[in-house]
This record gives C-alpha cells, sequence and structure tokens, in this order.
DNA sequence: ATCGTTCTGGTATAAAAATAACAAAATTGA
DNA sequence: TCAATTTTGTTATTTTTATACCAGAACGAT
C-alpha cells in the first residue's frame, strides 16, 4: 500500500486517529452505511451522526477537501466508477496496446454499451417476445433497413435454419407491399430500426400493426417511432469513439434472442439442422 | 410488469414514453452513470444532459417526486439499501434477471470472447492492416462465406461511404472469378472466413494471393487455412452457450476497423459523407 | 401558411445549505 | 483547583441551489 489509497473510505479509516471524539463519531457514522449517507445535505449527515454541523464541515477539511460539496463531488466520481468497475478495469483489452489506443477506446466504449443496454432489458418480457419468436403458429417477418438490413439477413439467415415461415422483408425496397398481403392477426414482425429512423419502416409497421400483427423491436436508446406500436422493444446503446455508430451490442442480443429460440424449439430444430448439413453435405460433392 | 418495480431507474425506464424530447435526453443521461449524476446537484445534471435547469426540476415531478430533494433522497435510500442486500451484487448483466439466465450467461460468454480475442491482438499489426485497407491506390475487396455474408457487406457498406474502389465479393457466389480478373499486385482482400471454412473461400485466396494481393483476414480462434496466405489475420473467440457461434466480437473488430480507416481518411471521408446525406435527403423528397 | 398548443430555456425569487465567526464546554497540565 | 488550550455547538452570514414565472421557440393541427 505505498502507494495512495484511493477510496475515500480508506482515507477516512487512515485518519481516524487524527480525529478528535466528535469527528470519529461521525466518521464512523458515515462508514456505516457507505456512501449513501455522505451524499446526502451536511445537515442532514451531522444530525445523523449527533453531531453539530460545523463538526462535519470541519472533518472534511481534515481530510483533505476544500469543502463539503468536494467531498461529495468525489464520493460521486468513486460510485461512478465503482459501477463501471466489475469488468471495465479488469485491465486494458489490448494489452500490448496503450489504454488510448482505439482498440482499448473502441472495446471500452462497447462494453458500457453492453452493460447499459442489459441493465434496461426486461427479462420476462425478454422471455415473452422469444416465445412469440419460437411460435411456429405464428408467421415470422424479419424486416430491416437500409443500415440494419445486414443485421435483419443474420437473423434471418438463422431463424430460416430453427423454423418454418420465415420471411426477410426490405423496407427499401418498393415490394414490401406484397409482403403485407399475407400477413395476418397473430403474426410477429421482428422490426430493425436505427437512427436515422426510416419512414418505409415506419409505415410498414403502421400497416402491420393494424393488420393486428405483434412486432417486436431492434432500435437505439432513442428508440424509433415504431416503439410505440411494439409489444416489445430492445432498445440498444449504440456509441462508439466513431462517426457511425455500433451495432454490435444489437448483434448480442440478436444471437441471444436466436439461442433462445432455438432452445425452446429444440426437438423440431435438431432435425431441421440435421437435414440442413446434409444437403450441404451434398452439394459440396458437385 | 404487473407489480410495482421498485428502482428508480425502472421508473424512469416507464415512463419515458410519457417524457418530452429534453426529457428523455436528460432521463438517459441519468441512466448513463446511475445513479451517480442523479446524486449531484441539479444544476450539473442539467448541464451534463444539455438542458436547462427547469427541464429537471419538471422531470422529477412528473416522475412522481415532490422535488429534486426528494429524488435524491430516494435515489439514496436505494443506494443504502442495494449494498446492504448481499445478493445485488452487481455481477450480473441483466440485473433484473437471475445469473442462469440466458441473457447473463450469454453476455458472460460473449465479455470472455471480447477480452480472450483483444488479449491475442497485435496492435501494431492491427494498425498496419488498418493502413492497407485505408489505403486508396490499392482496390479494396471484402469477401464473405455463407455465414459471414452478412458482417462482409455491413463492412462493405462502410467502406464504400469512407474510401472508393471497394467491391463486395461472396465467394459462395459462382461469379467470383470474374472479379478476380482485375485484381492486381497490392489490392487488399479482407476475408471472411469461420468454421466451417469454405472451400471457395480458401480457393478465392490462393488465387488472390497468386496474384500479389494483400490478404487480411478474419476468421475464429481455429482459424481458416487462409491463414497461411495472409498478411494479417484477426482470430475472434466465437464460444457462446447456443447452438450457434457468435460474431458479436468479431463485429467489434470490423467496427474498430471502420472506426480506424475512417480516421486515417478523415478529410476526404467527411466530403463523402456529407455528399451521401445530400442524396439521402434528396432521396426523401420524392 | 396560420393559429393554437406544447415544450423549452432564461431569469428572478425563495429556500436551503455551507461556511465563518464567536462563545460556551470540555479537557489537559501544572 | 485553576488557567490555558482544544473542542464543540449556537448563531449569523454568504453562497449555492432549487423552484416559480414568463417569454420565446418548436410543433401539430387546421
Amino acid at each position: 500500500m505505498s502507494e495512495a489509497t484511493h477510496t475515500i473510505s480508506d482515507r477516512i479509516q487512515q485518519k481516524l486517529d487524527d480525529l478528535t471524539r466528535a469527528e470519529r463519531q461521525l466518521a464512523l457514522s458515515i462508514l456505516e452505511n457507505y456512501p449513501a449517507s455522505g451524499l446526502g445535505p451536511l445537515t442532514a449527515l451531522a444530525k445523523d451522526a449527533n453531531v453539530s454541523v460545523p463538526t462535519v464541515a470541519r472533518m472534511v477539511q481534515k481530510l483533505g477537501y476544500k469543502g463539503y460539496p468536494d467531498f461529495q463531488a468525489e464520493l460521486r466520481e468513486e460510485l461512478r466508477a465503482k459501477v463501471k468497475d466489475p469488468i471495465a478495469k479488469h485491465d486494458t483489452w489490448a494489452e500490448a496496446a496503450p489504454s488510448e489506443h482505439l482498440l482499448n477506446r473502441f472495446t471500452d466504449a462497447v462494453i458500457d454499451n453492453i452493460r447499459l443496454t442489459l441493465g434496461q432489458i426486461d427479462p420476462v418480457a425478454f422471455d415473452r417476445a422469444c416465445g412469440l419468436v419460437a411460435d411456429q403458429k405464428r408467421h415470422l417477418y424479419i424486416v430491416g433497413g437500409r443500415i440494419t438490413h445486414t443485421l435483419a439477413e443474420y437473423f434471418f439467415m438463422h431463424m430460416q435454419v430453427i423454423r418454418a415461415d420465415v420471411t426477410h422483408v426490405q423496407s427499401t425496397s418498393n415490394t414490401w407491399p406484397h409482403y403485407l398481403l399475407n400477413a395476418k392477426e397473430g403474426d410477429v414482425f421482428c422490426i430493425f430500426d436505427v437512427r436515422r429512423y426510416e419512414n418505409n419502416t415506419l409505415k410498414l409497421a403502421e400497416m402491420a400493426h393494424a393488420r393486428g400483427a405483434k412486432i417486436i423491436l431492434f432500435t437505439d436508446q432513442w428508440r424509433s417511432p415504431v416503439h410505440h406500436l411494439a409489444e416489445f422493444s430492445l432498445s440498444c446503446r449504440i456509441i462508439v469513439p466513431s462517426a457511425w455508430d455500433s451495432v454490435t451490442t444489437t448483434m448480442l442480443l440478436i444471437e441471444t434472442m436466436i439461442s433462445s429460440v432455438q432452445n425452446l424449439n429444440w426437438d423440431e430444430t435438431k432435425d431441421r439442422m440435421e437435414t440442413l448439413e446434409d444437403m450441404f453435405d451434398q452439394t459440396k460433392l458437385f
């Protein structure tokens, strides 16, 4: 412990001996439920610890802070760091590169995106959405836009193996209304729409909704207008140090959903996959 | 979501729809580094989210709190409870789900993949590869296979904006030899090949190599046979609790490369992007 | 295009919180 | 025990912070 210990809690403990009776009483009260109590107003803290207001002010200065607000700011900073930490601190990602290297900065951002995105997801709703996608009584339509059509296609490719009755629709294509002709009540639309949101996609969603179809939306943190119509929305954070947005987090959720749907339909999927493998093997022979 | 959700974070999420633009911007900023930012002074929070001070005051009331101090008090209470509760430990991704939920297991696996993948990358080589891709004197070919063609297309879509002379080749298509006719020494091939490795892709790589082209390979941890021919290989770990492999890590690297290449060519890309935006705006009018 | 509504931000005011100054206890050493 | 010193709390002042009010901007509907 040669160098400065960083947490404020440690700092208080270290200085504990230098403090006077009332100050120590206060310090212990802070540690009691750390860090919440230190983040409230000075007055409340004083009352909580049964010491006077100036005692608090004096102590934080003794600890080396400019004043109570300064002390609080550092507490918040510590909290902020702590929440991010569980993974971010492990080490830099590309160990051979300095932390300012794009590889590390980008990965940091993506991990952040994942953390924040997952934190927002309601697992029950997610499971229900997977259930809808897995339900073979419903036709499954997968809709992508300009940027997202590759994601849609990736999803489509897997769903095609896992279940029957899947259709890939590109909202940018002007043939999409044809597909809607066949859509019926209870069918499921997986729609991808990230900024800049596309009007075509919205129109398509509206019509699908009008026909009584259920919509599952993959979007970004600002949420496509489609989300008003959606049974279930997955909003992914997409911010990275780049002029473009990131779809890595979206990809993670897509893959998770694929895995989940596959589990739900495993009995049947197993056969389908084996058949497919066979077909590919045969193709190879040609 | 039948019963009252207790955390303030949930509450914000639930009300997200009822909020206005500025308010939503603020709400997202709060969730950004929750709960630290909400524990600071209102003024700081407003500045942080780029909204006005009254917007903050209004929103917390909309959320059902008497005022900002009341809001903060509840935040602290929540923090206090969370610290006390040993079960609520912070090591799950989707906090609302148990750690055995697929969302958490899958994400764990992906993070692991990312960590291990990044740990293996030689940043110098990576930068050199980016340099090759950015070099406009070389024609850039992007090659995907059966599963990876969506990744290839995603990469292609961005490269098309960033630079000229980019071609997307699908190795599964039987027209690819035509593309090779134009390939000349020093051209760059970005090839995607993950298991099960495709013979077509290998053949294509061999011919490109024979013509003196440089190959950058995106593959998995077991490495496609193409890697013997490659100038630079990126092997991504792809293991997840699923019957399928994961391309999330690969996507991360693709996006990082996009960002890097873009930076290298920024002067020119800027113009190209603006022109593209204009074109899309015009298309909208039709 | 125009009107009416909703939203947003600036400013003024009110509330509160933090600090400073001072006086009363408490503690220590002779 | 008494004086000197330190510690603590009360009160006053200043600064910060939150809220209320209003005007301008943006948005939607007609």
